[in-house]
DNA sequence: CTGAAAGCGCTTACAG
DNA sequence: CTGAAAGCGCTTACAG
């Protein structure tokens, strides 16, 4: 049938309530136009603009989304064999992937693409150079004049945070800065209420300046600072974190931060995977994008 | 086959890679125990429990969400047009839909259920009961002893923020309080502050309290007062909002505000959609659920 | 260009 | 209980 007739008659058919059955299509096909996304829940509350730009710049190419919310890394497994059951065209994982989940993957001919997550060996993969951006805030909190820092990392399995925490203290040592607290948290505000009163507890109180491995915490260390120990930021005490959320923007919050630039790290990741889907073979290319610093009261310039 | 062995062998091929094929069964059984949810973007970003507590609570039966995140109202016709090309299961949209659109979803059988809209007619609901909640915390407001109100609303469409402050007004009005200003926002921090900042520059300044249609609109007013006008919260102004979201439990802002019961929601969500799945002709139930009113010290007990 | 057949990977009656 | 056939709604190669 000729191209306009066809569509001419879509159209009609449609205007009478018809559809063609996209799942009937896919089993033919063998191409769902589905891509899986793993998050884990945590990533969702903290960055919900990567569901957001992800699911818009598929939605460009005709490409749905079928969302993975973990709650754990141990639901991954279960997850991976949902992804297989649905012969979704791709993955992209914002989640760590057990080896023999990647070669299920891997067996299925399904593309994985790990999502701030460069690490994997022989995945392609597309993130925000955390180290960096550790690098970045560390000599921006330097160049406001603090040696003694205090440090709120993120849990020991955090792929991110920990990144961050490499390039704050690698900078911090060239610098001959000291490290001279620490306290491991897990993303949350009240955690980092909480390493700033434990710290009071232990009589450590000569930090000049505190950095977080994200904002929330950063924002429930000065509020603790602010509202328990009746500091000042930044006089006493300045504090930095990362992600630019947008609690780090507000009048009683201007926090100093790192921002990851979501739009152009999702618009890769979906440039990516189409490709990927066209041509399974091509080599584990992984694409870093620089993270930007974002001014904030709570660091002197 | 016996079940037993049938299973048996369907785990002894899985361990060889096989899965079977989740869309092929779908075309022929007709069923594709995957759900569309309709969200939009603010929603989402304003409330990461809803997606989480309704993608959980279907886990657990066997369905998966496919996610459809609006930016904007309208984006939902092609919205429809895609979940009856997937021959979705069911439908649940936390956002309003044309008539036309639903005449094409009941054409297609495809069950329906209004998250937070529990006024279209003729459609299974389950929702908060926004108005009851205005009441609640107008009430909260009236019992601090303020009596000169300003309100900060949500833009016209706004089902939610429209429901509360009608529920806030007719509270108000029943006590023989007075509004004394009001503004249009759209849920955002930047809008909260910027209702102050309005009212500042009109010369309005006799307000005893300021009701927001939501909570970062509260926060955004509490925070203007405070680093913009130097008022005190409460003693100058009392604020209040709605959500209890994170934000309003943190130390710098303790919001008085009313909180919805998400996990309860999405269970009967999911509870409702499950049987309507199973028997088309249910009648269209509405289920309401209480707000919970939240404390604060932004509000004097 | 057109139309009928075969095939995608499953399920579901139905005959044996 | 078992196994082969028909069918789900599409696409794709193939004969006319």
């Amino acid at each position: 049938m000729a191209p306009e007739k066809r569509a001419h008659i879509l159209r009609a058919a449609r205007e009478l309530g018809y559809r063609p059955n996209v799942m009937a299509r896919a089993v033919a096909t063998r191409r769902s136009n589905v891509v899986g996304l793993i998050l884990f829940n945590e990533t969702n509350r903290h960055h919900p603009g990567v569901l957001l730009a992800l699911s818009q710049a598929f939605s460009l190419i005709g490409v749905r989304v079928m969302l993975f919310l973990l709650e754990d890394v141990d639901e991954i497994g279960a997850v991976i064999d949902h992804i297989l059951s649905y012969q979704l065209d791709g993955v992209i994982a914002a989640a760590p992937i057990p080896q023999e989940d990647l070669d299920h993957l891997a067996a299925a001919q399904v593309p994985l693409l790990f999502y701030n997550r460069p690490g994997e060996d022989g995945v392609a993969s597309v993130s925000c150079d955390h180290y960096a951006s550790g690098v970045l805030i560390a000599r921006h909190v330097l160049a406001s004049g603090a040696r003694r820092i205090a440090l709120i990392r993120s849990y020991a399995e955090a792929f991110v945070g920990n990144e961050r925490m490499r390039g704050v203290e690698e900078e911090l040592a060239r610098n001959g800065a000291n490290v001279v607290a620490e306290f491991r948290g897990d993303f949350d505000y009240d955690r980092g209420v909480a390493a700033v009163l434990d710290w009071a507890a232990r009589g450590i109180d000569d930090y000049e300046a505190i950095i977080a491995a994200n904002d929330m915490m950063a924002i429930g260390a000065k509020d603790a600072l602010v509202h328990k120990l009746g500091k000042r930021v930044p006089q006493d005490v300045a504090v930095a974190g990362f992600d630019g959320v947008e609690a780090s923007r507000w009048l009683s919050h201007s926090i100093a931060s790192v921002d990851q630039p979501i739009e152009h790290m999702a618009k890769a990741a979906v440039d990516m995977m189409a490709l990927r889907i066209e041509n399974q073979h091509l080599p584990a290319e992984r694409r870093l994008f620089p993270g930007r610093l974002q001014h904030g009261s709570s660091v002197a310039d």
